[in-house]
RNA sequence: AGGCGGGUAGCUCAGUUGGCAGAGCGUCGCCUUUACACGGCGAAUGUCGCAGGUUCGAGCCCUGUCCCGCCUACCA
């Protein structure tokens, strides 16, 4: 068996492993030299790629990260998804678009700059509006890239050309042009209401960003004397009783049969002597407290409804960092909250006003940013009315609105969730929706595009200054306020590509495709997005939305800051140390935080290794599921690693034969495509159709899944296994046909591989193309780029093989056995037994002929001889397409084995057993499909079958105990 | 309180119209077999949360129930 021809077919020159630290900053530059990611269309509307000249647009705008942000492992999921669709979809003959940009995270990135004055000894308010907002400039114009710089380490395919600020000029014209049309639309609104106020940041909040969770604290009753009788009075139960000097009355129910006949009494409010009203109001729940409610509708959302129906005064008293203001008594002015309530409550106690102090755990909610509890105060803003906007969002959605409120209606939906699910919750959201503040008294940001009357308080809303400003600048003074971050971010997919401005790259890529993002911030901003899309635009931004898990650790704890339990990707794709494994944690202090330090230091004594971006982003789509979370631990991207290797190996050895067959210099004739090769077509087009179908319905984990299996297990483990006895072949046209499928599978398997893991395909991708072009043996589908980014994504060749299947699933089966066989009995694997094969039906020997060679290479046989009866002295193994017997005696002790056959006995005796009681059933054999029944009939008779055959093999081995 | 999920092998999770319970990791053997030890071959492992019901047949459908998570609202 010697080859003719000496060729350096030795596979140790291919490198055992991917040199990810090298090739990906050299793949990811070949592509930006390329321009692969740029769009078949200038932002000018001229066609710059001809090839895509009638290409359909596919486009995603990427949900902007903060330019304070690091990348954190759900920017690398999300961004994974987003380049995996887009990579996809550019191969499958899209003209893709991924717009990146950042955003400018008012609150966030001004509290990072205050910092850092604050670190010089710089007071922001001293330095001033405008000095401040040069600083962050000049930040962002340092810093903010650093997490654009991560998503090109993850491989994102972004077209960086289109790059977009959400402070960008282009951004604030959109932002003003949409005030200003809600205002004349009498859509958007300047009100006195409560919010949510944050003392540290001293702005505004809306309700997404505070975030609310129960904590223990006390229930303090404190008895408001009446007026007329000091003795008496209302005992009222409050969690806040430094509120108490801005209460305006104490309201009972109107109905409540012993406090309602109190209601026109007076009280005198206690520590500031004032007199209110005993007024009587539904508010007042007779189930709950006291029955009696202090009112200060300055410092409550329910009093400040309550206040308005009843025309009471709002009495705010604290300042814009809660503390006390000039309304309250000498004494306490100038307090912070905590501090007046505990001398409020020392004073009250000594008056004998405390009656009752008790534990209670109620929600509180705190500023998502500084983390301090909000204060309700009540304060002059900007709100957009929402309800118009959500009639329009369920009415997009296909709602319809009834006496039973809004239900499905006939309609098609222009949106679809995924998954699914989320549809409901958000509906539920839209049905249920609250105005929306929209200023924030801070200084980073969209300026608010209205000017007041320094005098008679008139307010000009316009896209710029005003004549009547400019003519008289003295008289007007421009709202201090900027708005919500939010408020740019809801234009993103619009502003993005021009809009209000009628661009080419508007008119063309508007609307965009998918939006992903997480779970988390389907309120805050996706539901936003549809209103803005829906409103300025009449259509969706985009038709399908993607809602991806919310990330976890290994113990079910959601990744966070300040638990410190995040996996940093840039540590996975570079490795860390031990050190800086721990040092999350260690800044975050969580209270478990030995432990998990512990841990780090068990798991990871000597720091975690390089895996790279691929195997990040392998695990991050595998991983993935249509759960709540999806948890990570290290290990799981160590696996990711693994599959990167195994497919870089595996790759690896039909490489390392094309180029030995290049080195041999044949050419012509090429063997047609055996039964396996068959098979393993047939595998690859199953794989093809799940994989199509995972990206087009967002199941990535289902993806990962076929993918998975199909390189270690049909690629690797059978295919390429059983190749090798024809690539190693004397006969030119037997390699060169056995090259010929290899290669070509192979490179579809890259192309199916490429968006999820670009870079190793498209290392392997130059490796494969090369001799398949030189030997001119590709199947069908040659290249059509150098690169595989720009090349085709693979269709399926064929419908579905279930015959070539099942002939090779007979092939596998016997394989199996053998292996079994020889395991249970201890064969070793430099013993070669000439097996002999009774096949039961006429599939099998033509198919065990066929593959011959490469079967007893993978079972480690000698030789396979075909016979049409048991002989004696042989060990069997039995199966439904054939039996094969082994002269086990010559190699073993058989012992051993015979207490496997006995368990393999015992197995198939119950398993016949069920199907016998199955038959006996005469509703099953009467009601069931005929099909069922007959498939168990079959199964029954081999059972039987098998029975009958394990029990005698024991019975001549005189070895039967029952 | 209401809404939405989830409970399947030691762990993380699949389970596509109801028809013989699966994968990866981990575990246990054997193997430095010429792609890969980041590997190969083989093995073990289940009250499908619990209780009913529908059905010839339920992990899957229905009812109830217990846990866990998330969201929304309220909390004097």
């Amino acid at each position: 068996m010697l080859s003719t021809v000496a060729v350096t077919d030795d596979h140790r020159q291919f490198p055992k492993r991917f040199d990810y630290a090298e090739a990906e900053p050299r793949l990811y530059q070949r592509w930006r030299d390329a321009d692969a990611f740029a769009t078949a269309y200038g932002p000018d509307g001229a066609n710059v790629d001809a090839s895509k000249k009638d290409a359909k647009p596919y486009v995603i705008v990427i949900p902007p990260p903060n330019i304070t942000g690091r990348l954190h492992m759900g920017h690398a999921l999300n961004n994974t998804i987003q380049d995996a669709l887009v990579r996809f979809k550019r191969m499958d003959g899209f003209d893709a678009l991924w717009v990146p940009g950042t955003d400018h995270a008012g609150i966030a990135t001004q509290t990072v700059v205050k910092k850092q004055l604050d670190a010089e000894g710089i007071d922001y308010r001293e330095l001033g509006r405008e000095k401040m907002i040069e600083r962050i400039w000049e930040w962002r114009n340092q810093y903010g890239h650093a997490i654009i710089d991560q998503l090109v380490r993850l491989g994102c395919s972004c077209d960086w050309s289109r790059t977009r600020f959400t402070m960008d000029d282009g951004l604030n014209q959109a932002v003003r042009h949409s005030f200003v049309k809600l205002y004349e639309e009498g859509l958007l609104y300047r009100g006195k209401r409560i919010v949510n106020w944050c003392p540290v940041d001293r702005t505004a909040l809306s309700d997404d960003e505070v975030d609310k969770a129960d904590e223990k604290g006390k229930m303090y009753h404190i008895r408001y004397p009446f007026e007329d009788d000091a003795e008496g009075g209302l005992i009222v139960a409050t969690t806040r009783p430094e509120t108490l000097f801005g209460d305006v009355a104490v309201a009972v129910h109107p109905e409540h049969p012993k406090l309602a006949q109190h209601i026109g009494r007076k009280l005198v409010l206690p520590l500031q002597g004032r007199i209110i009203p005993i007024i009587g109001d539904e508010h007042a729940d007779p189930e709950k407290g006291t029955g009696c409610v202090k009112i200060t509708p300055a410092h409550d959302p329910n009093d400040f409804e309550v206040g308005l129906r009843h025309d009471l005064e709002q009495i705010n008293v604290m300042n814009e960092d809660a503390s006390m203001n000039d309304v309250v008594p000498e004494k306490y002015r100038g307090m912070d909250r905590y501090h007046a309530r505990k001398v409020a409550l020392e004073d009250l106690d000594e008056q004998g006003l405390l009656v009752k102090v008790e534990d209670h755990t109620l929600a509180i909610g705190r500023s998502y940013r500084s983390k301090v509890p909000i204060e309700f105060r009540l304060s002059d803003q900007w709100f957009v009315k929402m309800e118009p906007l959500a009639k329009q969002a369920l009415e997009a959605s296909g709602y319809v609105h009834g006496e039973d409120g809004w239900t499905k209606g006939d309609g098609e939906s222009q949106l679809n969730l995924h998954p699914e699910r989320t549809e409901k919750i958000y509906l539920h959201w839209l049905a249920n929706i609250r105005d929306w503040c929209i200023s924030r008294q801070i200084w980073w940001g969209h300026r608010v595009p209205a000017w007041h009357h320094v005098e008679t308080g008139e307010i000009v809303v316009a896209m710029d200054e005003p004549e009547q400003v400019k003519a008289n600048p003295d008289q007007w003074r421009q709202d201090e306020d900027v708005l919500d971050t939010w408020f740019s971010s809801w234009l993103w997919p619009m502003s993005t590509l021009g809009w209000p401005e009628r661009t080419p790259d508007f008119e063309r890529y508007y609307p965009t495709s998918v939006l992903s993002t997480a779970k988390d911030i389907l309120f805050f901003w996706v539901a936003r997005m549809n209103f803005a899309g829906l409103h300025f635009e009449n259509r969706m931004p985009y038709r399908d939305v993607y809602l991806h898990s919310v990330l976890a650790d290994e113990s079910g704890d959601k990744m966070s800051k300040s638990l410190g339990n995040g996996i940093d990707p840039v540590s996975v794709i570079d490795g860390a140390t031990s050190e800086e494994l721990k040092a999350p944690v260690l800044a975050a202090r969580p209270p478990d935080m030995k432990q998990r330090l512990k841990r780090i230091e068990k798991n990871f004594p000597d720091g975690f290794d390089a895996v790279g971006a691929d195997a990040l982003r392998w695990t991050l789509v595998y991983s993935v599921n249509e759960g709540d979370f999806v948890r990570l631990s290290l290990t799981r991207f160590t696996e990711g690693r693994n599959f990167v290797t195994k497919l870089w190996n595996g790759a690896g050895r039909i490489i390392t034969a094309l180029r030995a067959e290049v080195e041999r210099g044949t050419s012509g004739a090429y063997a047609e495509p055996t039964d396996e090769d068959q098979w393993l077509l047939a595998r690859l087009d199953s794989t093809i159709r799940d994989v199509r179908k995972g990206l087009e319905g967002f199941d990535f984990g289902a993806v990962g899944q076929s993918l998975y299996h199909f390189v270690w297990d049909d690629f690797c483990s059978w295919a390429l296994e059983l190749s090798k006895t024809r690539l190693t072949s004397d006969d030119d046209a037997v390699r060169r046909g056995a090259l010929r499928v290899m290669g070509s599978v192979l490179a579809d398997l890259l192309r199916l591989l490429h968006p999820i893991v670009p870079f190793v395909t498209e290392e392997l991708w130059a490796f494969v193309v090369e001799p398949m072009n030189a030997l001119d043996l590709w199947l069908d589908r040659k290249p059509s780029s150098e690169l595989l980014i720009r090349d085709v994504y693979p269709e399926p060749r064929q419908p579905p093989q279930p015959d070539i299947e099942a002939r090779f699933a007979i092939l596998q089966r016997f394989v199996v056995k053998v292996r079994q066989v020889r395991a249970s009995a201890n064969v070793k694997d430099n013993v070669r037994p000439v097996v002999l094969v009774k096949a039961l039906n006429d599939k099998t020997r033509p198919m065990l002929e066929q593959a011959k060679g490469a079967v007893t290479f993978l079972a480690r046989l000698d030789d396979i001889t075909f016979v049409d009866a048991k002989p004696k002295g042989v060990i069997g193994a039995y199966d439904e397409a054939f039996e094969l017997y082994l002269e086990l005696a010559k190699y073993v002790d058989l012992a051993e084995y015979l207490g496997r056959i006995e368990k393999e006995l015992d197995k198939a005796k119950q398993d016949l057993a069920s199907a016998e009681k199955q038959l006996a059933n005469k509703n099953f054999v009467d009601r069931a499909p005929a099909e069922k029944v007959e498939g168990v009939r079959q199964r029954q008779a081999e059972l039987a079958s098998k029975v009958e055959k394990l029990a005698k093999d024991l019975e001549d081995f005189g070895n039967l105990e029952s």
